[in-house]
DNA sequence: TAATTTAATTGTAATCATTACAAAACTGAA
DNA sequence: TTCAGTTTTGTAATGATTACAATTAAATTA
């Protein structure tokens, strides 16, 4: 399905730099900041401004359309798969690799020095949910 | 064994501020932020500054005393349990809670509404590797 | 179509966590 | 004590993100 139609699945109109944005994120692998959404979509779209980028991005995280990357603690990554799956943050290139999480093999890391493991799960706890 | 050895053992010259620092980590399980560290301490250390808990938690993390969270996009927290562990935090009380990674039953987590999962690795992967 | 309302986009200024840096305070050795 | 090196501090800078009001575009109505 189209990036326009996905949105209006969701009732959110579908604008240019709705749909570019959305259609960036589920084209390419690289977890992109707001920095490099910006500068991929700019000379595209003369007029767009980061703000809109942030604008866009947040709407489409509300919508579940896009998850949140807080790997990088310098800037936030924004992934449009937004199935379960790991991430691999190359401490060298900075590079974000997926990475499936069923089976705990991590095949996809042969060969790679995984020096750092952290899981993190949010939503709600116990003492929230019977509140 | 206590935060001044811990720290002699790293070759880390034990002055007041770092003792107190990753005592405090040790011994508290809310991973906390830099805010919360100096909010604590401040009053037992009232010349402590806030770039002094800054400069403490980068040795301790260089060091490998202590590991960053970056589980919140507003604030990075500071956990000295370094072993492999999970992190949930609740999006409602923004509490983070620790449960073992090894058995993937996740018991420390039931009754919990888990809304989002990420798994962050990092290292140096393949390609970086072999150059 | 023109007028009106509503939503989307933009630019600027503000916020806030973090870092840079230089001055001041402290420590330990001679 | 004096000196050199280290630690600590305060202030200013940085840089990502947000707030917000102004502008533009789109949709609706008359």
């Amino acid at each position: 399905m189209n990036a326009s139609n996905i949105l209006k699945e969701c009732n959110i109109k579908p604008s240019l730099i709705r749909i570019m944005v959305l259609d960036y994120l589920k084209n390419t692998k690289s977890h992109p900041t707001v920095e490099e959404i910006f500068n991929e979509l700019s000379p595209k779209i003369p007029t767009l401004s980061k703000t809109s980028v942030y604008n866009t991005v947040k709407l489409l995280t509300q919508n579940k359309l896009a998850i949140v990357l807080t790997i990088d603690s310098e800037q936030v990554r924004y992934d449009a798969d937004v199935s379960i799956h790991g991430h691999f943050m190359c401490d060298s290139c900075k590079k974000v690799v997926d990475f499936p999480l069923d089976e705990l093999g991590f095949e996809e890391l042969k060969g790679f020095d995984i020096k750092n493991k952290n899981v993190y799960f949010s939503g709600t706890c116990r003492n929230c949910l019977n509140k």
